[in-house]
DNA sequence: GGGCGCGGGATTTTT
DNA sequence: TCCCGCGCCC
């Protein structure tokens, strides 16, 4: 195979994929083929130098990246390959600790939990501890113990420099106690745990260090001190490691990761083997040069050199638009044209935005436009309630010792078990040094409780329930969807779900979205209930993308990480949304925000749009935007639209607004400033509106206007926003728009 | 024990 | 704007 297998790669590919053993350190521009780069050498390890599959361990970004990898190396070699290890560094620890469960703290049945279930956990230990938390966060406070975590840092040894770090080093031992006693890991366990159990545990680590030989990681620029620390201990003794990434695409700091860990790769491992991949087998040359003259205001980063073949390309649209509505609005029709003129399918496609609560628009223009489309985040599936609900009730069959499930589960449907009754169960419980699974079953044999009729009925009717669903899922043959139907049969959860439901709508939703869980379960009906467990635990939103469906892709561009579309159309690109103003004030936050924007920009194959917005609203005010600052390191020559004249044309309203005589009272503040404000300080709502000044409008309700695009229309409403105004008009073609006057440049016809 | 109404706060990104 | 948590009341 040799010579097939290696010819369709350049020489640079080339030499990593044949790279011989010890560290090899691959940098990888976007496009350039890494992930081909990883699959090949999996393949030619495999198959040239005969090293059998169970001896790789290879790690990826995402589940999705996994699956799509074990492919592509089955398609390479022709077969399966059962012994490879291939999956993301938690989906890897996880297994690890389950085999190994004998020798961890948590036990073979350990949930996992996700952030609200951390957050919940946090909220407890600091009532115990009767801090306030108005004052410290919860999420905050968590947000320390995870990137504690990450670092390695242990419950005892938090460092305590200030009074916020006092508070966390409080709470992060007992919340970490809370965690063993329920048998739970959150993520950062999942990685920590297991470098701790590799470290400590000679027997342990010998075993995976003889099984991995050979270790190849995806993506190396985001990972964190326990990943860096997990591929050295996989990693040694021989350190046949192979890695791959880009300080450029570094995008996850805010979870630990550190892309000088790229660099450190080299101090680390001085004889590394270091190869530059620099030919994009992506993008047009117009895309590139964006991308780089975004990129190159970074400093700290080795300047690279990407060049394509694929030709110029068209240039890169940048296009101011009137509100967000406009910029979704703006992103279908040109989805639409360019789909009749140039035959793109709607698979063709992705709109990015840095954050999740701008998708909204997006989806409502998809549905006018009648656009299918792919949502990728947003309010997850397994973040709805009827869906916790279930997977609650699952855990808990699992382990009823896994205190967040079960106190949600416990009066769920109510079943006449309130807080009161849990509490004295809870007491009573730990009176008898019995664990809240022993309780159970004692209480399910008939034992004595502490409470009342009611409650005490209720409570054996539950311990029962639940022992005869741990006694179905040992049954032989018993399958998951035939537990899910017991279970939502016997609680009533149909019933439930009708009574919770405000309107038929929001019940019909919530009945599909149990039949969608009933659907997955069926799928994975393969697996123990165990291991669908934690599989629906480290599932990302991103892992769910279907394509084979064909739809426009919306995403953040966080998600967007390691993907590609013919046509890429960037939004929301405004000071304040990107760069974000949470990252304004930090160089380093800032220029990963510009790592963002990078990676957003790569992303494009022939395509590129950045829009961003005139007014934008925030939590139901409507403020101005600024254009990103990141667009003026952007040449002009390489792009068009309609950014400069509009530009133009607001520094000449400003100008008039400044030189004005008669001053009014300016009410309108700059998006970025009113982010800044609230983060600053909480708004004060007990102050009276500022008294506004007699609206003198231009645009009254009934007068009849001509619009150069939308043609003639009549203004229906009309409010005023500082010096500007707010027009609601009803065309006679172009159907009802608002507009702002000093944008729009309305002609007056009169009544 | 459970339901309702009000007030305050808000996630930027995710395994 | 919207959602959550708390407190009050039945």
């Amino acid at each position: 195979m040799a010579g097939d297998l290696l010819d369709i790669l350049n020489p640079q590919q080339r030499q990593a994929v044949t790279a011989g053993d010890g560290p090899v350190l691959v940098l990888a521009g976007p496009g350039s083929g890494k992930t081909r780069v990883l699959t090949y050498r999996i393949a030619y390890l495999i198959r040239e130098r005969g090293i059998p599959p169970y001896n790789l361990l290879a790690v990826t970004f995402t589940n999705k990246a996994a699956g799509e990898m074990r492919e592509r190396v089955e398609g390479l070699l022709g077969g399966r390959l059962d012994g490879l290890t291939i999956g993301t560094f938690h989906a890897i620890c996880a297994k690890l600790l389950r085999v190994e469960a004998d020798r961890t703290p948590f036990g073979r049945d350990y949930a996992i939990y996700d952030t609200d279930e951390q957050a919940s956990v946090v909220k407890g230990v600091m009532s115990q501890l009767n801090i306030d938390m108005k004052r410290f966060k919860p999420g905050a406070v968590l947000n320390a113990i995870s990137q504690a975590k990450n670092e390695l840092i242990l419950p005892n040894d938090m460092p305590r420099n200030d009074y916020f770090g006092e508070i966390v080093a409080r709470v992060y031992p007992l919340y970490q106690q809370a965690l063993v006693n329920s048998g739970a890991m959150d993520f950062d366990d999942l990685l920590m745990q297991t470098v701790l159990l590799l470290r400590d545990d000679e027997v342990v680590r010998e075993k995976y260090q003889r099984r991995f030989a050979y270790v190849l990681v995806d993506e190396f620029q985001d990972t964190n001190t326990a990943q860096y620390e997990l591929v050295r201990l996989f990693g040694a003794p021989q350190l046949n490691i192979f890695v791959v990434g880009d300080e450029d695409q570094g995008i996850y700091a805010f979870r630990g990761a550190d892309y000088r860990n790229v660099m450190a790769f080299r101090r680390d491992y001085p004889g590394a083997e270091v190869v530059l991949l620099e030919q994009n087998y992506r993008s047009t040359q117009n895309v590139l040069d964006v991308a780089r003259a975004v990129i190159d205001k970074n400093t700290k980063r080795t300047p690279k050199h990407l060049f394509t073949d694929r030709g110029e390309g068209p240039k890169v649209i940048v296009q101011e638009v009137y509100t967000e509505a406009d910029e979704a609005q703006f992103a279908a029709e040109t989805i639409r044209s360019l789909m009749r003129s140039d035959g793109y399918s709607f698979r063709d496609f992705a709109i990015m935005y840095r954050t999740n609560a701008q998708s909204r628009p997006f989806e409502d223009a998809c549905v006018q436009y009648n656009l299918p489309y792919k949502l990728v985040g947003g309010v997850g599936f397994y973040k709805r309630r009827e869906v916790r609900d279930l997977v609650a009730y699952l855990r808990v069959i699992n382990n009823p010792n896994e205190s967040v499930s079960f106190d949600r589960i416990v009066n769920v449907p109510g079943r006449g078990i309130g807080d009161k009754t849990l509490a004295a169960f809870k007491m009573w419980a730990a009176d008898q040094g019995w664990s809240v699974a022993r309780a159970l079953s004692e209480i399910a044999g008939g034992a004595a409780v502490p409470f009342s009729g009611r409650a005490a009925k209720a409570f054996a009717e539950f311990a029962r329930q639940i022992e005869a669903w741990q006694a179905f899922v040992e049954v032989e043959g018993s399958t998951l969807e035939a537990l899910f139907d017991d279970i939502t049969g016997q609680i009533g959860y149909a019933a439930y779900l009708r009574e919770i439901s405000d309107t038929p709508e929001e019940n019909e939703e919530r009945m599909q979205n149990l039949a969608q869980l009933r659907a997955v379960m069926k799928e994975k009906s393969h697996l123990s209930l165990r291991d669908f467990l934690e599989e629906t635990a480290l599932v990302a939103e991103i892992d769910s993308l279907d394509a084979t469906k064909n739809g426009v892709t919306l995403l953040t561009l966080h998600a967007a990480k390691g993907l590609e579309y013919p046509v890429v159309l960037i939004t929301g690109v405004e000071d304040g949304l990107l760069p974000h103003s949470r990252s304004i004030t930090e160089p380093e936050a800032m220029a990963e925000e510009r790592r963002l924007l990078y990676v957003g920009v790569t992303r494009a194959r022939e395509r590129l749009y950045l829009t961003y917005a005139f007014r934008r609203s925030l939590y139901g005010d409507s403020m101005l935007a600024e254009p990103s600052r990141f667009l003026g390191d952007i040449p002009a020559a390489l792009t068009e639209g309609n950014w400069f004249r509009v530009k133009k044309m607001r520094d000449q309203t400003a100008l008039e607004q400044a030189t004005r005589w008669e001053r009014e009272p300016n009410n309108v503040i700059s998006f970025e400033q009113k982010l800044r404000d609230m983060q600053a300080s909480p708004r004060d709502r007990s102050k009276a509106p500022p008294p506004r000044p007699t609206p003198t409008l231009k645009y009254p309700p009934g007068v009849r206007v001509f619009h150069a695009k939308f043609g003639e229309g009549v203004v229906l409403n009309s409010t005023r926003v500082g010096d500007d105004e707010e027009v609601d008009v009803q065309f006679a073609q172009a159907g009802r728009r608002v507009l702002s006057a000093s944008f729009a440049n309305l002609v007056l016809l009169g009544r």
